[in-house]
Order: structure tokens, then C-alpha cells, then sequence
DNA sequence: CACTCGAATTGTGTATACACTGTTGGGGTC
DNA sequence: GACCCCAACAGTGTATACACAATTCGAGTG
């Protein structure tokens, strides 16, 4: 692994995890000698951090990380609902309804990964992610799956303002297996329909139990 | 200027002015020589133009200038008509109608720049482009805006695939119109519509031309 | 005591040297 | 004659040194 993709990886985990503050300042010098690197692929993957709207050129001063503010989630959410209504559509339209019969099912067993003796919330978001991977792969569209993509990284960052309860995630599963019957159906309006809803809930929850960093 | 800048700018318009053909692969060292830079600079403005999808790391040897098919140009318009949809309708709930009454007043003026004795197509191409910066504008979303600009670099290597007449030209000038006229009247159903229609034209119109280089 | 000018320091932008990996060409062997 | 192996090379990945710009701190003066 190149030296500049350990970087990249290291740098992005800790923005989006929150570990980096926005606004935080990356000087060259001091980011290449806590991990171990040169300034030269530390450039690199800030470059590329840059590229995706995690930090920002300040000007000759460094990068800082890119602030999300409560009207960014909503310009956010904005975006997400026209890209993924329309990705959820396409997939009604051409994706392979065996697949998303299989989510489905899966996604409707999904409280008992939630609201178990042991939550295993991994398997649960794994599950979830198999779902975002397969509408990408059904769409056949990369462009829209790139901006999908590069969305993703900040809706992440979003997700991690919100406190994701147990009741929240069941609700959730609910809604995900809905446009997973959506697809399934070839049902490309009512595909959309449950995405947007599924969006506006996950807006609402996001908004309602938003804490301040 | 930086460096870097240039040759970013220098390596963008080669590639969207098709002097650097598709596949063609830009060794480091030799880019760097026929620009006059060194190699970190150049690397940094290669790092850039993959991120934006105009070039492809082909692992390890080297960057390669991307490759835009037929089928993209499908992938494209679809995603494109989700962004510009969007953002048009937008544009109308959000947008100032004067500004927009003033680009329609100039668009339907339009034919003569394009007709005229002397053709004044720069001043055309500007006047579209303004039309974009207004919709970009009105929607003050940003995260919307920055998608809608990621995606033009590649039309305007798809419009240079095309040839732009002046009887298309002039259509098009009429649908913008038609587009700018839906958004001063504030009416979102109607400018989503009116830039759905646009968008087929010219993607009939493209597909027609075709010209492989 | 406040303001201004200057120097030092910090930090980015660029160049270059070195290391390593992947590839290609040639020679040898089966 | 074909295939395989080794060596040379081309080219990227990384480190470091140097140049220049900006900011900040300090000292001197009004």
C-alpha cells in the first residue's frame, strides 16, 4: 500500500469520525510527522481529500477541514433525494429483482440484528451497505453511482451527528426493505416514493437528535 | 500562478479539446518536459484531473487520458437530466424573476447572434453560460451546484463530439428561452419540464452528428 | 503606552535525487 | 523453433533540500 493511500485513509477515518474538528487546521509538516510519512504523499492525499469537499484550501495557510452546518445536511439531503429517487428508479427499471427479493428478507430480519441480546449493529450497516452496492451495480450508470459516491463521504460525516437509537434503526430497516420490495417489483414511481420517504424520516431523526460537536 | 495551476489548465484543455485523444497515456517525466515543470507540480494537476474523471490511474503505469463512448454519453444525459431537472425546478421556487426575465428577453434575441452576417458565437456560448451561473445561483445549494459542475467538464467534451450548427443552435437558443421563461414565472413542474425536453434535443442532436474522432 | 517597521520563523511551492517495481527485450535452454 | 529466465530500463513513489511568501513577534520611536 503506497504511503500516500495510508495517508488518505488515516486523514479521511479521522475527519469523518469526527476526530479532526472542522476548521481544524492540516499543516504539511506537522500531519507528514504524526504519521510517519513525507510531505510529498501527505500533499497527495490531501489533494484528494480536497477534491472530495472534505477540507479546503485556506489560502496559502494549510487546509482546514470543512465545516457541515445544520443548512449543509439540508442541501445534503437535498442532493441525495433527487440522486438516489433517481438511482432507485433505475434499479426498479433494470436491476435483477432475485437480488433485492433476497435484501428484502434479509432487511425484514434485520430488527433482530438491532434489538438482540448482543446488537450486532456491524452486520446491520454491512447490510445496509450491500443494499447502496447493489442499487449502484443494478443503475449501470457509473456517473450517477460516482456522484453517489462522492455524496456518501459527507452523508457519513452527517450520520455521526445523530445518536442512531435502536428504535430509529428498526424503523430504518423497515424503510430499506420497502425499497428493496420496490425494486424487486419493478415498480420504478413506487421505488422513488420510498426513498424519498425513507430520506425525509432519516432527515427528520438527523435533525431532531442533532448534537453539537 | 502556481505551477501546478497551469498545468492543470494546460492538461484540462487538451484533453477537453480533444488534442490529447483518449487513451493516450501522459508519463510523468514527459508531460512535465513539454509543459516545463517539474514533476511535482504535475502530479498534483494529475492527481486533479482524476479526481474529476478526465484521466484514469492505469496501475502503476501511469495515467491515462479517460475514455468517453457512446454509452457514456447515455450515462451522462441521464445524470444530467437528474441534476438540471433538479436544479431548474429549484431555480424556479428560489429564483429571482427578474434576472431570469432579462437572460429569456436575451435568449429570444439570440438567433441574430447566431445568424447574423458575422457570427458572434462566443457571444451565444457566454449568454448560455450565464444562464447556468443564474440557475447555479438561485439554487443556492451547493453541494447540488458543485455536482452540476463536475458533470459540464464532460459535456463539453461530448458537445465537441457534435457538430453545433446554427439550425440547432438556434433551437436551442429557443429552449433555453423556454427554460428561463418557466423560471421567472416561478413555476418549478414546468422549468423541470422545459429543461427535460432541452436535454433530449440535444442529446438526439449529438447522437445524430456523431462524429468519431 | 500605542503604533509601526523590520526581522525571524513558520509553512507552502517547487525541484531534484534516490529507491523500487513492473515491463520488455535478449539470450539461453529444452 | 518455442518457451523461460534474467538483466537492463523505463517510470512511478518517496524523501529531502531549497526558494519564496506570509504572518507574527519584538523592538524602537513617536
Amino acid at each position: 500500500m503506497r504511503a500516500s493511500d495510508k495517508a488518505y485513509a488515516a486523514l479521511r477515518e479521522d475527519i469523518i469520525e469526527w476526530r479532526l474538528a472542522p476548521g481544524t487546521v492540516l499543516a504539511e509538516v506537522e500531519q507528514s510527522e504524526r504519521l510517519g510519512i513525507s510531505r510529498t504523499p501527505l500533499r497527495e492525499a490531501l489533494s484528494r481529500l480536497t477534491a472530495e469537499g472534505l477540507t479546503t484550501t485556506a489560502g496559502g495557510r494549510g487546509v482546514v477541514v470543512t465545516d457541515i452546518s445544520l443548512e449543509d445536511i439540508d442541501e445534503l439531503f437535498e442532493l441525495r433525494e433527487t440522486l438516489e429517487g433517481k438511482a432507485a428508479a433505475l434499479a426498479a427499471e433494470r436491476g435483477d429483482a432475485a437480488t433485492f427479493e433476497l435484501l428484502q428478507r434479509e432487511l425484514l430480519r434485520a430488527p433482530e440484528l438491532i434489538n438482540g441480546a448482543d446488537p450486532a449493529r456491524h452486520d446491520y450497516y454491512s447490510l445496509v451497505g450491500r443494499l447502496d452496492t447493489a442499487i449502484d451495480a443494478a443503475i449501470s450508470n457509473s456517473y450517477l453511482a460516482q456522484a453517489m459516491r462522492s455524496l456518501r463521504v459527507h452523508l457519513v460525516r452527517v450520520r455521526r451527528l445523530a445518536a442512531d437509537d435502536a428504535k430509529r434503526l428498526t424503523a430504518a430497516a423497515a424503510e430499506h426493505a420497502a425499497i428493496a420490495e420496490a425494486i424487486a417489483a419493478g415498480n420504478p414511481r413506487l421505488a422513488e416514493a420510498a426513498t424519498t420517504v425513507h430520506l425525509h424520516r432519516s432527515l427528520s431523526h438527523v435533525k431532531a437528535t442533532h448534537v453539537p460537536h
